[in-house]
RNA sequence: UCAGACGGUCGGACAGCCGCGGCUUUUAACGUCGAGGAAAGUCCGGGCUCCAUGGAAGCAGGGUGCCGGGUAACGCCCGGCGGCGUGGCAACACGUCAGGGAAAGCGCCGCAGAAAAUAUACCGCCUUCCAUUGCGGAGGUAAGGGUGAAAAGGUGCGGUAAGAGCGCACCGCGUUGGCAGCAAUGUCGAUGGCAUGGCAAGCCCCGCCCGGAGCAAGACCGAAUAGGAUCGGCAUUGAUAGGCUUUGCUUAUCACGGCGCGCUUUCACGCUGGAUCGGUCGGGUUGGUCGCUUGAGGCCUUGCGCAAGCAAGGCCCCAGAGGAAUGGUUGUACAUCUUGCUUUGGCCUAUGGCCAAAACGCAGGAGGACAGAACCCGGCUUAUAGACCGUCUGACGCU
RNA sequence: CGGGGCGUAGCGCAGCCUGGUAGCGCAUCUGUUUUGGGAACAGAGGGUCGCAAGUUCGAAUCUUGCCGCCCCGA
């Protein structure tokens, strides 16, 4: 665990953590990092996220290319990610903003502890 | 204890002998592994392979359909909502549902009935006129009768000549607002005064999804035969620069034309301007190797979640054959069925006979369903003797 | 293993798309005609629409699932 866990029990509010789906979401979010939105990379992934149109929920969309590997590996680098988010989203991430998660040809390998820090350290620094 | 409903798990065990298929290998022997929950139907969804140059938009064709979640995905699964049915005073419980749209349009609603979607008036009811007391004329009305699967909101009260949402209350419906919920939806008001019959598993509209073919896909090696026939597409370019074997050939760039597999448009890209590209037919082979099993794989533990399921850690390797191997037999227990003995009870024509029941005991016999991998997974559907576990309901007995 | 098609009277087929009456030919039976038969004419009987569920007031027909038969493909 990282020295940036948990904050003060008291001011912890869960974020509800949505599933982005649609297309025009994703192209959305891929022009609007510059203005105020947030760019973090690790060697496992890219977190790109930026304010949604959903006020009171916090939106997450996973894109896995098939330069990572075949069905069967993508498949299971959307799951690793996708446990990753349910542990720490809901602590960290901003209400009313949607974010994407590119994911690259580490989140295979790497621990889960290591990723779990990653998103969390990513998140933070957006909520800063 | 028995019976029933629902859900889940297993679906013959152990040992000997004789055999079968893979691997290993010295073609042997030894060793080792060797069917299923449905391996089935092929009804959906994927992986994988080949074909099509890729992206976007539209059309055509097919599928799907309450909401949210799960999943690689689904027509599947989980949870929730709503309708219907059964039980109940009710709360509720169980079962079930292809459960978007019928005030976008078209179409259909046989027979019966006056009338089947622009409403209408057969028997009636009421008013009135004529007057030869009628099977009469005019008007009002739709409560009652009758037909039908369905009759133009339902029930009650008021009202009226008789009636009618004509008025009122409740219910239903439409419009609209608050609250709860991610949502489907629920609930509480306000208001309208009835406008909106049913069928979309008829056409259709709306949202979402989908390229085609399949391991007999496909790749390689070898053998053999032929070196064919026929059909179709477009073309036989221009300019500039360079090279050479210099009146031609060739390379590059640009322009122009053509082609790129359901169709059209557009953007990019590629091929081509050749004795070239593609299709169909005919002829030959009926050999081998790969694909072929480590996979969205199993088992256990922990965490998250109401659940479907997901993640992390540990352990394991579990059919890969060619039209196709797992079988037979003997023994031992075991579930179950059955016969006799035995035991218990009752009756009688009473040292016996008959009837009924059986928890335990003894002996004998029978006896274990549906069904067999063929590239591999996730579902659905169908077939299935019997056993076990859980929940609920009913009956009987005991405390 | 994969892909298509068909089940309606004893036999061969319509009807299904667009749901309300199951029809045609041959065969069978009865009658007329003939001395008798055949032929002809007139009339009659005969069908769980493969099975089961669903949609609908109503299903041979629409939808789904089973059963059986036939055809094609290296």
């Amino acid at each position: 665990m990282s020295q940036v866990s948990q904050p003060p029990i008291d001011q912890v509010t869960l974020t509800e953590i949505r599933v982005l789906k649609k297309r025009a979401d994703f192209l959305r979010l891929r022009h609007i990092p510059k203005d105020g939105g947030l760019r973090f990379s690790h060697k496992a992934f890219l977190l790109v996220g930026g304010p949604g149109l959903d006020p009171k929920s916090a939106r997450f969309g996973l894109t896995v290319t098939k330069k990572l590997g075949n069905a069967v590996t993508r498949n299971r680098i959307k799951r690793r990610l996708r446990a990753a988010i349910r542990e720490i989203a809901p602590l960290f991430a901003k209400q009313g903003h949607d974010y994407i998660l590119i994911a690259r040809s580490a989140a295979t390998e790497l621990p889960f502890e290591t990723l779990k820090d990653a998103l969390k350290l990513g998140l933070e620094r957006h909520k800063a």
